[in-house]
DNA sequence: GCGAAACAGTACTAAAATAGTACGGATTGA
DNA sequence: TCAATCCGTACTATTTTAGTACTGTTTCGC
């Protein structure tokens, strides 16, 4: 299914947020409570993305993050690199020395044509694009946001909203 | 990375493989033998393209495998779906009335245009594709066929040309 | 008919990746 | 100096993936 983790699903909801409040600088702990997942995991993504250079950080007791650049220049494929590492379809396409099957398996180039269109599917689309747009058919009920929470601990609702392929 | 798994990875090598010897049938065991991958393993996979219809299979002593249709009609994402499940970028766009971070995450529309781009890109390229194009900067040592096998014990070496976006 | 060869299905185990948490340290501002 | 906050690391639990084993079914050839 080629599914993003959790973790990129989630970033994107940290970077909206922050987009959202984008004047002020917001503490991990602020965009926990307002997004509704867990200060440690927001945390960690937090850090991530400042490593990524995405958002800006701020140490003590009036610290914080904010975007680093406006939204409409933070593309998907920078998300998903700042959370999953580099975008790159196969080892050999990240690396040239990686793929030791190459007699065997014929399979080269084609993988780096995917990789290409799939890059440029991903740069195409900026944070701006993804909060903008909200075109969601909404045929189902809305989960209030205080229940999110408590869903995340039960298997039997669906929320995490996990990005696939 | 987006990475696919291992398993659709092999599918490729197992697919060109039965593309390399068209003319006949294969068994699983032949396979086998030419990828250097297990036979259970090799199995598996082939049930899976064969509950696909990516490939035909037929019982009995003299049964095997061939390829259901031809390489040139047989899309990467159509291997993808068979051994990972339906492309679709997220639950959102797999399934109406999964995502009840939707009030939240203002994120719907994009993530659905993303995975159009991207699947069309993967529809683009066929079997054949894999299989013809052999561009690879041979710049390294190649491994004979045979160390395949002890190879995949071996974490130290990396021969599983793992497929990532 | 009988047995061998091969696919079919299921279920299990082990390994790896992911998610989530905890804690001690560093920095800043009041 | 204290409290709030980010920083880094390390750990644990869960989930997913990979790989294997076993039993059943079909077909062919003798």
């Amino acid at each position: 299914m080629l599914r993003l983790s959790k973790m990129t699903d989630y970033a994107t909801l940290v970077l909206a947020e922050l987009h959202a409040s984008s004047t002020t600088l917001a503490s991990a702990s602020d965009i926990a409570e307002r997004t509704g997942l867990g200060l440690a995991t927001v945390s960690k993504i937090l850090k991530m993305l400042s490593h990524a250079q995405l958002v800006e950080s701020r140490r003590g007791s009036a610290g914080g993050y904010r975007l680093a650049r406006p939204a409409a220049e933070v593309s998907a494929a920078a998300i998903i690199d700042a959370l999953e590492g580099p975008v790159a379809i196969t080892e050999c396409s990240a690396d040239d020395t990686a793929c030791n099957l190459a007699d065997v398996c014929n399979l080269g180039s084609a993988w780096q044509r995917i990789n290409a269109a799939i890059w440029s599917a991903l740069d195409d689309i900026s944070l701006e694009d993804l909060c903008s747009n909200r075109n969601i058919p909404n045929t189902f009920p809305l989960m209030p946001l205080q229940s999110l929470k408590a869903a995340r601990k039960d298997t039997n609702t669906v929320i995490e909203g996990n990005l696939k392929l």
